[in-house]
DNA sequence: TGCACTTTGGCAACACCGTTGCCAAAGTGG
DNA sequence: CCACTTTGGCAACGGTGTTGCCAAAGTGCA
């Protein structure tokens, strides 16, 4: 299933996956060895082998396929320059194992962090691996246009130093945006951004396909590609509160791929009233307490919140980020962990993880996976 | 993707799907024409035609298949005696469409609800369309073994009347339990339900694949293969409230088939003690309110609920049913629209359906979809 | 009535992918 | 030095969807 929940899925599911599905056009040709899911489960496999590698054979156990079928694919993909032989492991009796290695310099893609104060951008190569990185100080309170400006002339200064030609550049932004069309909606406090059509104008003026999504999704699929786990949730905590969703080792989207907002989850009833207009938010309930300097009554609303996000999508895995969190991570691991804890106890079952990350990084490097979390079919 | 989020998917996605992915084995035999994705799709498309029937090239269309892959698909089922030829479209100037037809009586299965006080057993043809009932008084406080014995004369009882040999015999019933597994956890106020492997003992004594889920999940199921929409959740409001999911077309069951605990989500910070042990739980505020004979109150619990998880998941649709609704749907209706409405205004975007559905019914006809799902590609 | 035209759908040949059978290559150990 | 183990490529095969071609079955106008 598509990442977005996308109703009728038109091409039969065993067709060539079409890479088009996130990007423009144009990015398929000369990767025709893509054209199988097996070959992009297979190259998922030695992305996350990493500079280690990884043998045919074992390739074949865990993508479910035949060694034989496993020469074919590697020899395509090693025709294509993706993949080359790197070393042999020792012999256990017999002739010994060929490791083979995913060739990171085959592609590259960018990853641009748009924030309210900040932009950060960060081109790697196939495998993730940054090289090269530029900053600048962004003002979104200047209007689209200008965002544009500063975002055009840093990617281009990026790729001007480093030389390559990336697949794409995928732009993780906070706020609520169309991830299907590349549209932004409503930003607080910024009304100008409303139906800014985001994608659009980057793709024309860079001349590269471009992805956008807000930057929890752009963080959870990161983490997720990084071996996270198969389900789980992450929770930023910064200027606002919002969660990425990854379910069945997909980002969930939702229908109008707005889902994630968990800030605006009500917990208490006739509360406070928030700056979206309900009453006892999270959000506003956790970054009061946060305010007012009391950090732990703010890890047990957080807690609360993501036990009502467990208790309803069964997650294994909950981790928390964002400026907020890094103050003190092990407080509010510990504050989330218990009203976990104690529900679990409850209801019976194990308990769930939580776990802290860094959540600027989180988004910084998930950003770059919009584009290349295709090609490994994870998109 | 898989409705369950099991971690590594083992075998590589375009091998031919493994009906016992969710069946004891013993059922794909004699059904070698299901062995592709894209035949299941076909006979999906199929069901979902009724009897109206539909042409090859439509099939084609909505397959995202040339008309000749249709052709010998269909060629491959009609030779399985699942689908028959069944007369022709008026002619648009050529050769006019035969209509094909999914041949109800090529199968069927028996969907078994157990309620606290009461038991509905129910035979349907391959589409889905009943062709037995029967209904016994059961009672879970008599223990596993009574209410086994009792599943077991009633099912065998509706087969000896119906004459069928069925696929398997899909059961559904309220309360915690591992899906994968078909093993019952703590059933609130039934501790020696607990651990008790339901699936493998009525298996066992039918001599007939079980699947065993939860009420919400197996209603949630039909209504998504009745033709809900890609992405909504299901609300049963009865003795108890829980959701049931589906998120791209798939009921979401999560990481360890616990998905759906609506109920106790807090949205009361500190408020009432709940049965569960939290306190402010929505089940427990809305479900007081009711016994309050405040309606208007629970409606609005329960769509502030709904409005947490419509902004968490972006789905599509709410329907709300179960007992509770059956006395005043339009109420409720009412209630959780004004919330998600008022949400949704705030937000921007348009806004969630609210629509109420006979719960019992749907939750009666959706377990028989347990065992017949997965040979449309809907498992 | 007859013929040109349109539309449907089957047959045959083909391309693609993974599998099975077989064997060469490259090690270890007696 | 030889038997044995393990790896991995080559060739043939089976299954599936596609393309090219053509027969079947209608409509509509002369």
């Amino acid at each position: 299933m598509s990442s977005t929940d996308s109703p009728p899925p038109g091409p039969s599911p065993d067709l060539p996956p079409d890479l088009s599905s996130g990007l423009s056009s144009g990015l398929s040709s000369g990767l025709s060895s893509l054209r199988t899911q097996n070959a992009a489960r297979v190259l998922d496999l030695l992305r996350t082998a990493g500079a280690e590698g990884i043998s045919r054979l074992e390739l074949a156990e865990r993508a479910g396929l035949t060694p034989q079928a496993v020469s074919k694919i590697t020899a395509r993909l090693r025709a294509e320059g993706l993949v080359a032989e790197a070393g042999r492991r020792a012999s256990t009796g017999g002739k010994p194992r060929t490791v083979l290695r995913l060739v990171p310099g085959a592609g590259s893609a960018v990853g641009l962090h748009l924030d309210r104060d900040a932009l950060t951008a960060v081109a790697v190569d196939l495998a993730g691996a940054p090289l090269a990185e530029r900053r600048a100080p962004l003002a979104f309170a200047a209007g689209a246009e200008a965002v544009v400006d500063t975002a055009v002339r840093e990617v281009s200064a990026l790729l001007d130093a480093t030389g390559v030609m990336p697949f794409g550049v995928g732009v993780a932004l906070p706020g609520p945006l169309d991830h299907a069309t590349g549209v932004l909606h409503r930003v607080t406090g910024f009304p100008e951004w409303d139906g800014f059509p985001l994608r659009d104008v980057l793709a024309r003026r860079l001349g590269l396909p471009v992805v956008v999504d807000k930057d929890t999704n752009a963080a959870a699929l990161g983490l997720a590609l990084a071996g996270a786990t198969w389900s789980f949730a992450y929770l930023h905590v910064g200027t606002g509160l919002g969660a990425g969703l990854v379910l069945g080792g997909e980002v969930h989207r939702g229908a109008r791929t707005g889902a994630g907002e968990f800030g605006h989850q009500v917990v208490q009833l006739d509360g406070p009233l928030c700056g979206c207009g309900n009453r006892g938010c999270v959000e506003a309930l956790c970054l009061a307490a946060v305010a007012a300097g009391a950090p732990v009554e703010a890890a047990r609303v957080l807690g609360e919140g993501a036990a009502n996000l467990v208790g309803l999508l069964d997650v294994d895995l909950v981790l928390v980020g964002g400026r907020t969190v890094s103050a003190d991570p092990e407080l509010y691991v510990r504050g989330v962990d218990a009203v976990l804890a104690a529900r679990a106890r409850r209801v019976g079952g194990p308990p769930v993880e939580v776990r802290a990350v860094d959540g600027d990084r989180a988004v910084r490097e998930g950003a770059v996976w919009l584009v290349l979390a295709p090609l490994f079919g994870r998109g």
